[in-house]
Order: structure tokens, then C-alpha cells, then sequence
DNA sequence: ATATTGAGTGAGTAAGCACTCATTAAATTA
DNA sequence: TAATTTAATGAGTGCTTACTCACTCAATAT
């Protein structure tokens, strides 16, 4: 997915001129409006003059800095996003933990990632039906945290803690897809039915898999 | 959510003249059309224009038999659909059979879904975002299966097969949703490849989960 | 101080959008 | 057969869309 950046990080010998500074923080600014209102009402739906007027700004300066709509949507997709970054955290501290604290983790982590970023999530679901690029990035960001979880797994088959025939990429798979989709159903509840419903859902999850999955 | 049908249906007392009859199956077609055209394309990028000359009729007749462009997808969500009319045929045979085998059938069903009627899941995925009718029907959709296969387990429950303390209803949950978004994340591959993956993939989850929940 | 660059503007454009309506043609009724 | 009804047409409507471009002016380089 080739973001076009028209006003391309200059090679980093001389630091940066006040006014770099800024077309580059214009640049952001115009991705977190555009990623914003994609969430909420998809990317057909939401207009180059809907996304100035959020941002407060022209909306010819919204093609000074990507060529075209679309080219908006593939430069979000190259961002570091919060999901594999959290994920990332949880991970790096897991090493000791037990399985079951783990997928409890992950799931709490869900939980309470924003209304937003889970739009985000089932944009691209929807996007990619017709964008191969955005369904690629889709892919990409749920492999890479089926693959991190499935390596946790792995581990602690290895200690001896789950039983050694495991699918570990499998249950990954099936661990992820049951919270995104969990939370996606929820999405026109209020906060509190969700949280509550996910108070007794996220442990019967991670019981009722773990009571298969131990040696 | 409240199809508006322009040319409703008459009261049953006198047969359908030809005229009436053409009239419903023009609805028919183009509804057809339409769900081809949104699930291919997602709504806000499909145009009347193009469902019409899709459909080989003038644009105007489309408004003939709807009042609005979104009124055309609300007709859809009411409209008995492939999903739940074949799991409503594998739940009436399955009272004999064991959990292993229902579960693998639902599986292969969802598998050779064909690709249409997985688009048209990611549709109301997204646009259920901005539409709450939509968000709602996908909803009810989903639960109805997930409520079919709730009732079955807890039915197997009761035979024995599965242990006492199951969450049958969590388990549907979690069945259903790996299903679907396994083969949303497969929708650009080839059909070979995706069914050479769900070979192995289907057994691993049926089979993985069962070992937690039998008796 | 002067010249140059480039961020930002906003009116403008052609194309495309959902939707309308006067009209035609064909099936049904009288 | 004549009168009525209605499915179907397609040119037309006002509006919105993504995108352009001549221009301004403040920050930078000389």
C-alpha cells in the first residue's frame, strides 16, 4: 500500500524547518479527521468537503497533500494503530504469565478499545470487499496478532501448561475473530450492556477453551 | 425494519392477474440486482443508474416499485435469505446426530456459501455502522443461528454428550464467528486455496473445541 | 532588504448522483 | 371494440461530488 506523500519526509542531514514542521502535523491532522469520520460513516459516505470543514481548513489543501480520496484510506492503513500496538505491550510482559491471565488480558483489551477503533476495524472489513489493498492491510493487522498470540501459545505448550497436540494458529484464529465480532454486534448498545454482557462472556471464552486446551 | 412496497400484494381472495404477477417479479428482479450490486460494490458505491441498466430497465422504474435508494436495501433485510434457510434445514435432521457432526455440517455449509452471500454478511457489517435498521436485521440474523445451535447443545447436554456446565450459548457465539470472519479474511483468495485451508482448519476447530466440552 | 518558495484559499468545473414527471404502450375491464 | 388502468420509459431536475487552479501571503533563503 504505497501512501502518497506529497510532501515527502525530507532526508534527515538538516532538521526541520518550522514550516516542514507544520505541513507535516497538517498532514496528520488530516488523517485523524479523515480516519474519524471513515469510522463513523464508511469512506463512501464521507465527503472531501465534510473532512475540511471538520479539520477547519480549505478543501483544495486536502489534495495538496494526498492526490486522491482513496490514497487517504491507503495512508491510514500504513499507520502503527493501537490494536497491534497494545497487543505488542501485552505480550512483552506475558512470558510469565499463565494462559489463562493472558487471553483474559486480551480481551479486557478489547473490551475497552475505543468505539472508534473498532469502526476502524469493520471499515476495512468493508472496504476490502471492493479495495484489495485495504483487504490486504485487514489481513495483515489480524495476522499479526494471531501470529504473536499463536507464538504465546506455542510457548506454553512447551511448558507443558497445554496439550502438546494443540492448534495453536487455529485457537488464535478463533479467539480473535469471536472478540471482534463479539464487539462489532455490540456496537449500537450503550457502554454499560456491552460491558456487562462482556463480563460474563469473556470468561466463559477463555474457561471453556482453556478446559480444552490443558494437558 | 418496514419494506415499502409500492404495488403490495392483494388481498388473496382472487388469483394474480399477468399483470400483477409481472409487477412482483420485477420487484423480485430487482432486488436481485440490487443485492449482486451492493454486496459486490457496498451500497453508497452502487448507483440506481447502474442496477437498472444492470437489470435492462429504465432507471425510473426502480422508483416505481421503491420510494428511495435505501429503501431498496431495508426490502433486502426482510427477505428469507440462503443462511438461515439451509441451517433451518440441518437443525430439523440433527436431533439423531452428534455434536462432531453438526458442527462439521454447519461448517461445510458456511463453507460453499458462495461468495455472494458472504459479501452480502460483510455489507450489512458496514452498513450497519451508519443504519441501525441494517445493524438490527444483522443482528437478528446472527442471533437466530446462534440461538438454533445454543438450543442443540443444550439438547446434547441433556443427552449426556456434553458436560453439564457448558455455556451453550457462548459456544454458538464463538462457532459462528469464526466461521464468518475465517471467511471474510479468505474472500481474495481463490477458492481452492481457501478450501484446502478450511480443510484442515474446520476439524482443528471442531474437533479442538469438542475435547473441552464433552462429557 | 529582496527574492523565492510553498502552505493555504475558495470560487469554479465537469461529472455523477438520487429522484421526478410527462408520455407511451400494453394489458385489463366494461 | 372502446375506455380505463398501469407498467415502463427516458429526458430532465437540482444538488452533490471529487478535484483544479489562479491567487494570496507568510516563512525562508539569499
Amino acid at each position: 500500500m504505497n501512501a502518497t506523500n506529497l510532501t515527502p519526509v525530507p532526508s534527515n542531514e538538516r532538521p526541520l524547518t518550522n514550516r516542514q514542521k507544520q505541513a507535516l502535523a497538517r498532514r496528520e491532522q488530516i488523517l485523524d479527521v479523515a480516519l474519524r469520520l471513515f469510522a463513523k460513516q464508511g469512506f463512501a459516505a464521507t465527503t472531501t468537503k465534510q473532512i475540511a470543514q471538520t479539520a477547519g481548513i480549505a478543501e483544495g489543501l486536502i489534495f495538496r497533500y494526498f492526490p486522491t480520496k482513496i490514497s487517504l484510506l491507503e495512508a491510514l492503513g500504513d499507520r502503527p494503530n493501537t490494536v497491534s500496538q497494545t497487543l505488542e505491550d501485552i505480550f512483552e510482559q506475558s512470558e510469565d504469565l499463565r494462559t489463562h491471565e493472558v487471553l483474559t488480558q486480551i480481551a479486557m483489551l478489547w473490551m475497552n478499545l475505543t468505539t472508534q477503533d473498532q469502526d476502524v476495524i469493520s471499515m476495512f472489513i468493508s472496504e476490502g470487499q471492493t479495495n484489495p489493498d485495504v483487504s490486504r492491510t485487514l489481513r495483515e493487522i489480524v495476522d499479526k496478532a494471531v501470529t504473536q498470540l499463536a507464538t504465546y501459545l506455542t510457548l506454553r505448550v512447551k511448558t507443558g501448561e497445554l496439550r502438546s497436540d494443540l492448534s495453536c494458529y487455529t485457537t488464535a484464529q478463533m479467539f480473535f475473530s469471536t472478540l471482534i465480532l463479539f464487539f462489532i454486534n455490540h456496537r449500537h448498545s450503550d457502554e454499560e450492556t456491552t460491558k456487562a454482557h462482556a463480563a460474563t462472556f469473556i470468561p466463559e471464552l477463555v474457561d471453556g477453551w482453556l478446559r480444552g486446551a490443558e494437558a
